[in-house]
DNA sequence: ATAAATCGTTTAATATATTGAGCACTTTTG
DNA sequence: CAAAAGTGCTCAATATATTAAACGATTTAT
């Protein structure tokens, strides 16, 4: 029978490799020992709700979403309802993922919500595949190698994601974007 | 802020209420210390994620649907897909909770699915309130005080549940039941 | 009415989760 | 190239969850 414990490592390795974070960032936005972070993943320990709760109220993530991370991506699953997308935020941006993203798919479908001011880190983000995406309302400042844009409502953007690349919502409203990302490192 | 243990422990309490459990029998259900049930409900510790899965594991209930537990009876919310009802199960017999059934209704709402030779369990079930159901379909066997009657599909019941009263199915097929109870005591 | 069983709780002993400091290795910086 | 910072991991010390055995109170049985 599956130990809980390895249940609980393997999910919060996704979740925490989905947020391109290592395990000291997590460790330091949610006030824990990095190797608190490192036996959980490993499955060497058994967390108690409570620390497990502490880590994800890090990032932010519920319980409920977390433990139904991949309930939402059951095999024969094909439609999801509004409220099914699993909501992951990090700052002033809210990521819904279609399909819950885990392990083993080619892309990854998410609807962003950037709230005024809000930007996805003060260093470019870096990593392999490509990535691309519709604004649906506000305005979306993306940067992306050296050149920089501001994108209106139903203007879009598709790069190769080795290139150092940022995005901020300086307007006074929120913005609302779809992206998709491959493979989905994020 | 919420601690962690308390949430959880609230949460266990009202499960193993519902299901009229003591706190010793679901303890030997899953096999673990009664102690250990005790302080989790009280808050006076704070479990191990594995913990809590071998206790709901005696239940069984996931971990998913124990933190949703009450996410499905948000505030304004009124209308539930199939599968928003909580699902517990017990033996043979499964029970869909309609509203999750949280503290303060009036109201329980289920639909119950016996498999073929599920039964409430050895001894009679009594507590205070009142409790009625229609069967949907295959054969349910009733007892409540001194009568006993096999109810088919479209046939219904009602009794007040002080007294001594069990379910069981006797038939080779499944048998589905919309239940009530008031209060929710179970 | 008395005995036997069960209830939830508490306590000390034991098992284990969490921490903080080091490890070897890789990546970034200058 | 070298230095500095970051990566995940391991280990002993500490904090805490879990257990087993008791408690008084209540319910069930004879």
């Amino acid at each position: 029978m599956a130990r809980a414990e390895d249940e609980v490592g393997r999910r919060l390795k996704d979740v925490r490799r989905i947020l391109n974070l290592s395990q000291r960032q997590l460790a330091r936005r949610c006030g824990v020992a990095n190797a608190t972070i490192s036996q959980i993943e490993s499955g060497a320990v058994n967390p108690t709700v409570g620390m497990l709760k502490k880590i994800l109220d890090g990032i932010p993530l519920s319980l409920a979403d977390f433990f139904t991370f991949d309930e939402k991506v059951a095999a024969e699953k094909a439609f999801y309802a509004e409220d099914e997308l699993v909501d992951i935020a990090d700052g002033g941006v809210s990521y819904r993922l279609v399909g819950g993203n885990l392990s083993g798919k080619a892309i990854q479908l998410m609807k962003e919500r950037y709230e005024p001011g809000a930007h996805t880190g003060k260093h470019a983000l870096r990593h392999e595949g490509e990535e691309c995406g519709i604004v649906l309302s506000g305005r979306l400042h993306v940067t992306v190698g050296g050149q920089s844009k501001i994108l209106k409502a139903g203007e879009a953007y598709y790069f190769r994601s080795d290139q150092p690349h940022s995005f901020q919502n300086k307007g006074p409203e929120p913005c609302e974007v779809i992206s998709a990302c491959s493979p989905p490192s994020f």
